[in-house]
DNA sequence: ACCTGAACACCGTTCAAGT
DNA sequence: ACCTGAACACCGTTCAAGT
């Protein structure tokens, strides 16, 4: 097995460079590309550094640590817009950019959503959020408006991530809706269906999809915030 | 140990009904309400029922059966609120509800918003939800707004879930923001900093803080939703 | 049909012992 | 300081054998 304890004596004695923490969280980073967040072990990325699992702790803790390290990597390679732009054309690139990095390593956008500015490398993400809202007029609320467009966006992405892990879900719900479209005691599910319908099902198709369904939603929030501005 | 094997010799021999898959999603519902979603296994159910665990696989199926199920009894909990009110009160009446079901099992928001439709309990709401919003003059875009709207609510409650098993995420988040209240190079920060420093950090307060902002959330997207109404 | 009891191939974490 | 090698207490799933 791939998998399994390595056959080497000592790496000392065998002329090989010490690990470090940065190379665990490489391999790390590696793997969650190849299989998500929750795809791969401790053992696994032993294994693949070819030493005893025990190493791993011993350079970077527990696996809650290197999840943190993993993020916090991921994370960085979000590219800041310049604040120069208008908030909504600010908003719309992080998040487009961001749900494009993020869904290269499933998992990660969910652990962006419960630790947020724990993480490092979101803070100057956050800063120049919050001032493009200031910038804006929306005054004190600025934080509390970030924290909503941040959430509903990477939230959402969050969600197809999991989707992604579920191989049939989502061909089932599209089925599922589908098979309504007859239904007319049930009016509601009926028009879902006949939506769902006109629509393709290969993966292709599903991926188009759901890119527009994020930028649908990523539109409805920014027109929600944009009311707090109008309504003054 | 409460969590190892069964002693008795025989559950028939000793005058016990037999295990049906109702028992089985009943004590796995307790568990969540307990411990959450992903806080028990399948061998503390076998151990509460007194089984071994391959009685569990042999009624229900696999884990991701057992937690279907479970997923299903509790969304069946939430109620429906009639179609004769306005758009904007019906969706704030089953959200509130709803969310107020779903953090008492932890984990299950999340399976809601991944598997969505596929979950038979769920149907009953859907479609009185695009109901309404057709009523509402959404027209042919009434699912999509009912899933924008749906996923905007509970995926922020499964990230409240998630935030709820790491201890220490929420005070940490509280402290880090409000220790940027003077960092002047960063005033983004320092917003949100002085924002944070003037809350309560008990857990009563971080409770209210956490409803605030989810019906906050719900605002600015009925807002965002409405602003496609307005628009036309 | 239902359940027992064990086996299998995994986990994360800990730690004494070696180098 | 760094790593080996093993042990510990768990997992989910499978399945022959009993009743």
């Amino acid at each position: 097995m791939a998998d399994s304890a390595p056959r080497r004596r000592s790496r000392a004695s065998a002329g090989l460079p010490p690990i470090t923490a940065d190379k665990i969280i490489d391999a790390a980073v590696e793997l969650t590309g190849e299989r998500g967040l929750d795809g791969w072990s401790i053992r696994q990325i032993a294994t693949r550094l070819d030493v005893w699992p025990g190493v791993i702790a011993h350079h970077v803790g527990d696996r809650e640590a290197v999840v943190m390290g993993v993020t916090d990597r991921v994370i960085s390679r979000i590219p800041v817009p310049g604040d120069d732009v208008p908030w909504r054309d600010w908003f719309r690139s992080v998040m487009s950019e961001g749900r494009t990095v993020l869904r290269e390593y499933p998992g990660v956008a969910r652990r962006l959503c419960v630790v947020g500015p724990n993480v490092p490398s979101a803070l100057p993400t956050i800063d120049a959020g919050i001032r493009v809202l200031m910038k804006a007029g929306f005054g004190e609320q600025a934080p509390e408006v970030y924290r909503f467009l941040f959430n509903s966006a990477f939230a959402l992405v969050a969600v197809e991530d999991d989707r992604g892990s579920f191989p049939t879900a989502r061909a089932d719900m599209g089925r599922a809706m589908a098979a309504f479209a007859e239904d007319d005691s049930r009016p509601g599910l009926a028009a879902a269906g006949t939506v769902a319908r006109g629509r393709g099902t290969d993966p292709r198709d599903i991926a188009a999809q759901e890119t527009e369904f994020f930028h649908f939603t990523l539109e409805r929030s920014l027109d929600g915030a944009e009311a707090m501005l109008t309504s003054r």
